[in-house]
DNA sequence: TCATAAACTGAACACTTATTCATATTATAT
DNA sequence: ATATAATATGAATAAGTGTTCAGTTTATGA
């Protein structure tokens, strides 16, 4: 995907793109994408409204310069801290703990990633298959070492993204109580993924 | 919330607001809120754009009740299959696959229920909190029957809500695949509620 | 120092779109 | 049958917004 955008060279240049960046992942959040104008961009990146257009082709092409930069960077925060894990236990506690952490720490991500659902919903399919695949992979390899039951991985790594992309919604939106004790809540989940739900 | 929609009296007036609705239903999905005019919405619905301000005063409000009208007819579906088993098992077994069945037949909801959140965040707030306190009670009373393991409801309550989100997500956008045999998905779900995810 | 390129400006443009309203048609009840 | 209310029309309006561009400022390198 060729998103043509300018990458700036001298280091002022450089500033106004990360400004023009910074101010829209702000406004995306808090306004979403259509109740953001390029205007709302660059008057909060502190440059004119052209040049905008010195850097990116379109609005929906800074959007998607954004999505794909969040896309990248959550995958890589968690794959380096689940990389640091032997177990799968210990892979799936330190993979959603990882997860609820940025995610709190960058609400942005939320709104940004879910919001390309329209806008490109082509976009929101790859995010989704692709972070799939990648869990299938994992499983798959959790159940050759005998270390998770004979589930099917495909559906559980769907059941896995759920679970995380829910408690990360509650945590980012404050939803329900507690939600300063992460500790707590990624044991609540590792407790199902251990015990189940139901008594025997 | 009044939204100041005037009900329609005649039989054929009322044949018109249903198709304003059944139009902006199709139309929300296909190409979301922001993609969709009222003159797309009136085109659809066969009648002239001045019409639809007999019934809406606006956009907006038209997809508030939309919104509103999706997320009752969810919440009855599930309470009325729910309400037909005794057990939590059964019932978390039939709730997750009313949701499924319902939302692959009306693969409209989603978009629809998710795009709230950029559209008027407070409605996608109350949406999953309600939802979520709902799901609490009946945690919390199969806990008393010792149905259910001593966990935290609320956080339970939002794991159970995102495995059936993501499952749903799964099946309506076809990501991934074998999305036809339902069966299999629920009792992939319930499998991991019964049994956990480790090995012992 | 000075020529050249890069970066920046902001008013103007072109287009879209939610909403209004004067007018016309249709249904209802007496 | 006829007055009245309800329903419908669609062109006009008014406001907003993504993008362009001619002109200006700033940086660079020889």
């Amino acid at each position: 995907m060729h998103l043509n955008i300018k990458e700036p060279t001298t280091r002022n240049a450089k500033n106004t793109f990360e400004q023009i960046e910074k101010a829209a992942i702000k406004l995306f959040y808090k306004k979403g994408y259509h109740g953001t104008t390029v205007k709302d961009i660059t008057s909060e990146a502190g440059v004119a409204a052209g040049t905008f257009y010195l850097y990116f082709p379109s609005k929906v092409v800074l959007y998607k310069h954004i999505l794909t930069s969040f896309s990248h960077n959550i995958r890589k925060h968690i794959a380096e801290k689940v990389a640091q894990k032997t177990s799968r236990l210990d892979k799936e506690k330190e993979g959603i703990k990882a997860f609820i952490l940025y995610a709190k720490k960058n609400p942005e991500m939320y709104n940004i990633i879910w919001e390309s659902l329209y806008i490109d919903r082509e976009l929101f399919r790859d995010y989704y298959e692709s972070f799939a695949i990648r869990y299938v992979n994992g499983l798959e390899k959790a159940k050759r070492n005998q270390e998770i039951r004979d589930v099917d991985s495909e559906i559980m790594s769907f059941i896995l993204m759920g679970i995380t992309n829910f408690i990360g919604l509650k945590v980012v939106f404050d939803l329900g109580q507690d939600n300063d004790d992460i500790e707590h809540i990624v044991d609540g989940v590792l407790d199902l993924l251990k015990n189940g739900l139901f008594t025997k």
